[in-house]
RNA sequence: GGACAGAUGGGUGAGUGGUUGAAACCGCACGCCUGGAACGCGUGUGUAGGGCAACCUACCGAGGGUUCGAAUCCCUCUCUGUCCGCCA
């Protein structure tokens, strides 16, 4: 969550940033009038407390110097009385304060472009140049049913639309670039680990999924708990509550999971084939850093995915995200899009983001720097949607009889 | 799933109603000692919020209760450990 301290503080230029995001002024100023109620009421409650203490302690000596303590026990019971008037007011205000502070998304970064949606969004790089074909390229969904790679009916009948079966090459295939992407991942210096796939509330709330995006979580029935939406929840979450080590900074961690999403709102969008499933893999990494170094961790991050699908032999460009297409918690975000031939443009295969310390806020997730305790910075990314993947690798590698070229990096894997 | 035990600061662990936010030890930080280090000695060292200085408030798994006052008593829940059962 954003410094409630720093709207109070600075409320013009917290407005101006979040203008970027489209967040209005008067939302902010209920937030800030929200706070300094709170603030006051909070106030009011310890001094009625400290009141209480200072009395409690005078029965002590007064039951010593064997003086009458009913006037005493009178008061204090009149001051209970105002305690517990004063402390629902404050956690009625608390609740009304955090439940727009945890709405609220997180500050842009000053170098954010302005800009609405993602037509507003700066390409930075170019990398490899989409191949020029002699032919039709077919979209991946045709490819792969002829190759039998990806069986939808079945898929559908198993559970539902937007669940697909991956069958034969296709199945080895995504295994074999789950392989690969980790241990590239690990030679940028990501550890590998292995962590549940369902996760509690309070671990998305951590990084931003709730309150907001409820709808978007598949929830197990009668349980506190959501399969993940990405492994970003549980990766971050690992140092919830925590105090770490300045030395063990950075952290950087990767990890391959399945991926749940209910994709509330995109009807319509990307029916047909894998690139919007509600069901998916995704190798992710995470990296846990000081203040200071966290922008440096993002060019890591995105040199590391880039070069991932360079090796891949996929072309493909980096974009900057505009303020109006930046997700709830980041405050910068690089995105990887891949060249998909069958639909002549690039398409989204990948996410970087800075939240800075928008999720460490709401984790509690600090370091020792020193004598104080700073919160650290949390960055996130794709490496790769996996799915995404098969699909780029599918119809950038056919050829005209509808077979797929493999990449040589996998051949080991297979 | 059944039975029992437990949950205290970075760690181990004391503490059964009142100057205990919490002994002791370890760790950590700083200082002294040393040519440098180890050892030793000394000082400091929980988190969060408010004043942003003195200081005040809350927190000893979570929530509620008893009491003028609770880490300490009562209730509920969660989690952990051990044994039994079941099982990939």
């Amino acid at each position: 969550m954003i410094d409630v301290k720093l709207l109070n503080r600075n409320f013009d230029e917290v407005v101006a940033r979040l203008q970027k995001k489209r967040v209005s002024e008067e939302l902010l100023s209920q937030l800030r009038d929200r706070y300094l109620k709170f603030k006051n009421l909070k106030s009011q409650l310890e001094e009625a407390q400290a009141e209480q203490n200072r009395k409690s302690k005078l029965f002590q000596t007064y039951i010593r110097e064997k003086k009458d303590i009913t006037n005493l026990k009178k008061e204090v019971s009149e001051n209970k009385k105002l305690i517990a008037q004063l402390s629902e007011k404050v956690k009625e205000a608390e609740k009304l304060l955090e439940e727009l502070l945890y709405s609220i998304p997180n500050l842009p970064h000053q170098s954010v472009p302005d800009g609405v949606d993602e037509n507003d969004n700066v390409e930075i790089a170019k990398i490899g140049t989409p191949r020029q074909f002699q032919f039709e390229p077919k979209p991946h969904y045709e490819l792969g049913e002829k190759l039998g790679w990806l069986d939808f009916e079945r898929g559908v009948k198993l559970a539902k639309s937007r669940f697909t079966a991956i069958r034969g090459m296709g199945a080895r295939l995504e295994r074999a670039l789950i392989n690969y992407m980790l241990d590239h991942n690990r030679k940028c210096g990501f550890d590998e680990v292995s962590l549940p796939i369902v996760t509690n509330a309070k671990s998305l709330y951590g990084t931003g999924q709730l309150p907001k995006f409820g709808e978007d979580l598949f929830k197990i029935e009668g349980e506190e708990l959501y399969l993940i939406p990405t492994a970003e929840v549980t990766l971050t979450n690992l140092f919830a509550d925590e105090i770490l080590k300045s030395d063990d900074l950075p952290i950087q961690l990767t990890s391959a999971t399945p991926c749940f999403r209910k994709e509330a709102g995109a009807g319509g969008k990307d029916v047909r084939g894998i690139i919007r499933q509600h069901q998916f893999y995704k190798v992710e990494l995470v990296a846990i850093t000081k203040p200071e170094e966290s922008y440096q961790m993002l060019d890591k991050m995105v040199e590391c995915v880039s070069s991932l699908l360079s090796n891949l032999g996929l072309p493909h460009r980096k974009v900057e995200l505009c303020g109006g297409d930046l997700g709830f918690s980041a405050s910068k975000t690089v995105d990887i899009e891949v060249w998909i031939p069958s639909q002549n443009r690039y398409r989204e295969i990948s996410s970087i983001s800075n939240t800075e310390d928008f999720q460490a806020r709401r984790a509690k997730i600090r370091y020792r720097d020193g004598k104080k305790n700073r919160l650290v910075h949390t960055l996130n990314g794709s490496s790769l949607a996996v799915g995404r993947t098969l699909v780029a690798i599918m119809e950038n590698f056919q050829n005209e009889n509808g077979e797929i070229e493999i990449p040589k990096v996998l051949e080991r894997y297979l």
